[in-house]
DNA sequence: ACAAAAGTGTTGAGAGTACACCCATGC
DNA sequence: GCATGGGTGTACTCTCAACACTTTTGT
């Protein structure tokens, strides 16, 4: 709105402001989005990530808050803001233009997801996506970059992780989103130990089959560590 | 448009959209920044980054070119998304989201800026920022950032560059945007020897005082690899 | 010869990788 | 004891920062 002749922007023939929300969780040992079916056209019967139109009353990031709240029921997640796409034909109705998040859920939440409204939601493996709507499946491919990006440089993983998991059970979620199982537990292990660390033992243990497992959390300056290098505030 | 019952967008009371674009060069051995100053309230007399309003059959590229074309004269620039902006307050005339863009000039194209329209547009020092209007203090903050990041990980730095350059003249370019004058020689040259090597001689060399020093220009496939490995499409 | 800037080589510390090994528990 | 997974140490390579050094030009 700073044009160099500043003039009331009520003149200018308006497109529509959505946001859509990718919302990651590990589940069933896997990298899961949650999507909901179309019951209307266009791309009727074909998945789709949650979204809805942005109010004039309500910040960007207020609108992907309510989105979640509306399809999971709660919205303590881990939100960033991932993308503007702004293509004229993405939606054949009208003109929208969509600001997309990511959100990250912990298993737990993700797993008492109420479905609160009446459409049809569920959560798709990242690694099998079904036919999608829109130029979603493009969104869909920027957000794993980028959660994978993040995953290398920040300690966003924990966002992911329930509060207290042993350090197997987070390489595991780490080859997941990666998509690559060949990490040596030993490397990724001494790597958590650089500094500063990330994780620090709760003093409980784990029983598995084999010697039991301690279990870590999450140090809280690394959490806040993840929102302090946010390169995309 | 992805609410679970899509709903015809027109039923929304829909924001205005538009598109902010922080353009850098080099100049004058400086990280210079195209600023406007606003002939009209509010935040008359402050300064503003160049912007326009997205049009409903131009693309966000799109109305980003356009504002570049309505600044400079011309388009042919580096270009990439930044971030969306869209809290309720940050234009107090009315509910404004703004797209905004980063984009990187050489510096003869900086320089042959026609001044294109009326308004009084001036290159400032990203070092010594005049009072900004809305939150384009914000915005300029956080396009150093992604650009100082780039740097680091990619060869943007061209973008910045004339078409043949010296080694120490790269070398003094990014000391000025990463702000940090005590790169060592040795080992800045030696980062660019790296595989794949993204600089090559020209075979011309530049006199100076002292021994001449080779000239170099980017290799193609260096800049192809820069949008290749866009983070942010 | 000297100043000025271009350009290179050497060394040592630390990070990353591959891989082998030891430890605690249940049966 | 042995299977199962948890947990660690070592040795090698590679990267990178620090710094000293050599080379080519103009005056």
């Amino acid at each position: 709105m700073q044009a160099a002749n500043p003039v009331e922007p009520v003149h200018y023939d308006r497109p529509t402001v959505a946001v859509d929300v990718v919302i990651f969780s590990l589940l069933d040992d896997d990298l899961k989005v949650l999507l909901i079916r179309r019951n209307a056209p266009p791309f009727q019967g074909m998945w789709a990530i949650p979204g809805s139109f942005v109010h004039s009353d309500e910040s960007l990031e207020a609108a992907a808050l309510r989105t979640l709240q509306e399809e999971m029921g709660f919205q303590d997640v881990y939100l960033e803001q991932l993308y503007t796409f702004g293509d004229i034909g993405r939606d054949p109705r009208t003109r929208v233009i969509s600001v997309t998040y990511f959100a990250l859920m912990q298993p737990d939440m993700a797993q008492r997801r109420a479905n609160v409204d009446a459409g049809e939601t569920a959560w798709h493996s990242m690694y099998h996506l079904p036919e999608l709507a829109f130029d979603h499946k493009l969104i869909l491919d920027y957000a794993l970059k980028r959660l994978r990006y993040k995953l290398e440089y920040s300690a966003v993983a924990f966002e992911l992780m329930p509060d207290e998991f042993t350090l197997r059970e987070l390489q595991e979620a780490y080859m997941i989103i990666l998509d690559d199982h060949t990490l040596d537990k030993a490397n990724f292990r001494k790597r958590l130990r650089h500094e500063p660390p990330i994780v620090e033992p709760t003093g409980e243990v784990r029983k598995t089959k084999g010697r039991p497992a301690a279990l870590y959390r999450f140090r809280e300056d690394a959490k806040r560590e993840v929102k302090a290098r946010r390169l995309f505030p």
